[in-house]
DNA sequence: CAGTATCCCATCAGATACTG
DNA sequence: CAGTATCTGATGGGATACTG
């Protein structure tokens, strides 16, 4: 186990597969890395993280820190005031997964001119000329 | 640009935020990673790949390698044979992607046993005693 | 302010059957 | 062998209304 590399079957490496599947079920949902990132900045209140990730509803900013402070990953603090004010802030533990994901974020920057190039020639030479044959009879 | 943290509202990296999402859309599936992963150690016919993913139905390793494809993150080839014999392989791109994931894989090792521990924690302290008022109004 | 509680629907993915 | 086609149940997430 001096290299581990991840290749070939499934079966070769059935612990490894799950623990990436734990990672991906974790930062593949909508919003967790927009919320993780943001605090990467520092603490927020409830009120203004839903500022800063635009589009989130009460409902999926509640959900979501509710998991990522079960998994560690952030802290609640909720101060005994009047009106009440809820202060989120990332642990060790999230940073480090905060840092994780921003390899990933560099792949990406780095690639999706790539990708995006090869999607358009695919329409191109795919939806355009040659899977014509099976295109047409569409109903 | 010197610094790209992807910290704090996301209105302030717009452009990266988008490229996560495009990237995490691709990897967050249920499938293709694994589909990566098992080509990372070379090309394999669709037979293959079916078996070395256990548990993968036609439809979705069909749709995942189609994507792929598109995307260039591997090629597909047909040798006109009968019966048929269909190859996939990664590309550079692909093969990137793969190193990309194997370091996340490495933070999944890495820290799953801490993230493991909080969330028996958080079951023993929060399901078992303190938000028993909230609990017991259930229905 | 910081959440809960419901309703509702679009998409995802499994099972099954069929085909060039 | 390497797919395609169709049906269907699960679930993710938005909209809305209400509360301590």
């Amino acid at each position: 186990m001096a290299e581990r590399t991840l290749a070939g079957p499934c079966t070769a490496w059935p612990q490894d597969s799950a623990f990436i599947r734990e990672v991906l079920d974790r930062i593949g949902d909508k919003w967790t890395v927009l919320v993780i990132s943001t605090l990467g900045a520092g603490p927020l209140r409830y009120s203004d993280l839903q500022a800063s990730v635009p589009g989130i509803s009460q409902r999926m900013l509640t959900l979501t820190l509710k998991e990522l402070e079960r998994d560690g990953l952030l802290t609640r603090t909720a101060f005994p005031e009047v009106p009440p004010r809820v202060v989120y802030e990332l642990t060790d533990l999230g940073r480090s997964l905060h840092e994780a994901v921003l390899s990933l974020a560099g792949w990406a920057a780095g690639h999706h001119g790539e990708i995006a190039a090869h999607r358009r020639a695919h329409e191109e030479s795919g939806v355009g000329r040659a899977k014509t044959n099976q295109l047409l009879r569409k109903h």
